[in-house]
DNA sequence: CCCCAGATGGATGAAATCTCTCCGCTTGCT
DNA sequence: AGCAAGCGGAGAGATTTCATCCATCTGGGG
């Protein structure tokens, strides 16, 4: 079906999904549609035809970032480096791909589940086992949990505020990797107290997710 | 004149001040005033009375985090603390401060000056100097500058998009802490390259404070 | 304890913004 | 070359936000 799309339609869809990622990571769910017409150089009348209503739209910017996601994650497996240099690259392109966009999207605008079976994988889970190998190897400190990697790199991948920060995305990946050191075995050693706070697994995000299904 | 107004109304006003961070932190500089002042308790005629437009308001905000965040120095600088120490809890107390709602208030919004003269002091300069002090001491890596504090500190006041997420806060002073931990010169010594990216210095600053003042 | 200047909240009209459709023109594909 | 699909932008209608006005209330000095 996609490939019936005429050459340029589909190019125009692929432009509105990256406007749409930028501008909802800058502005939230509630971003004018007509900004992100407006910024991938497009009528606002071609977005409405490719995605009806507002909530196609977050839907397919899922869609779209997740499969990215799990693309990313066969290139990551592909290159067969250590689980710490495997889980650098994963989050580096978490941040390109500006996954902080679908976040605001899960807040029961649309179905998690739709988004998911859209990109074939979850790739939540892949990052969740790609971390336990990190830690068995002694790469990665024992006291961490996946909401560590992902809740930062949805941080990171929203733009300064007040857009007056030029090289916004080398800013991000700058500090990702001082938070990468930061998730190395030497670097708890020298701490004094526990690491506080609540620690997020895996099954928070799956609490997460039933409570915004309970929301329908 | 602070104290010739009535005890009710200075209430009022810090209430106003309090929410316009929350707010402001959330929604950026262009939130809705009403919902500050609901956020507020106040009726939105009060939110007018104490500032009678938006600018007044923002100007408000960052007089008052600014002048908070000196008084916070004063308070690490008091505990005679070691130097690392220190900047763990100026950090915290800068997460806490929701610093983040003055940075889009710097976009040409009101004048800087005159926000840092109602504080009194730049705490820029002095976290700048705090920073120094505990690379000389060892106790931070030597590579970082002062932007990848303050920075940090900024994405981290933030509430995470879509607020789907419950414990907002103290997840940020979890995050906060590990990345702390990859501040320390043992995270940086397993390091493979060298830290990418801008490298954001005390100039970096004064550049875009320059650009700012260059707007009007 | 009384009194009123100063403080309060919410209604309100004007203005701005946003959503979504309609329609005449353009363009890729066969 | 023909035409179906695609396109952009105007604009009506709905919604949101701004900023003021005014009738009522109350803290605290005398």
């Amino acid at each position: 079906m996609a490939s019936r799309m005429r050459a340029d339609a589909q190019r125009n869809r692929e432009q509105i999904l990256c406007a749409a990622r930028d501008v909802l990571v800058a502005e939230g769910v509630d971003a004018a549609l007509d900004e992100i017409a407006r910024r991938a150089g497009v009528g606002i009348a071609t977005l409405y035809r490719r995605f009806p209503n507002r909530e196609a739209l977050l839907q397919g910017v899922a869609v779209d970032i997740l499969s990215r996601m799990v693309e990313a994650f066969d290139r990551v497996r592909a290159a067969q480096t250590d689980p710490f240099e495997g889980l650098r690259l994963f989050m580096h392109a978490a941040v390109d791909l500006r996954i902080g966009a679908i976040m605001p999207a899960l807040s029961g605008r649309f179905t998690v589940e739709g988004a998911l079976s859209g990109a074939g994988r979850d790739p939540l889970r892949e990052l969740q086992q790609l971390l336990g190998e990190a830690q068995e190897a002694g790469l990665v400190r024992g006291d961490v949990l996946v909401g560590d990697v992902t809740l930062m790199v949805i941080r990171l991948s929203r733009p300064l505020p007040g857009d007056v920060v030029p090289q916004d995305r080398d800013i991000a990946h700058r500090q990702l990797e001082i938070y990468l050191d930061g998730l190395r075995p030497a670097a708890a050693r020298e701490r004094a107290i526990r690491l506080p706070g609540p620690a997020i697994g895996f099954a928070w995000f799956n609490k997460i997710r039933e409570r915004i299904a309970a929301r329908d």
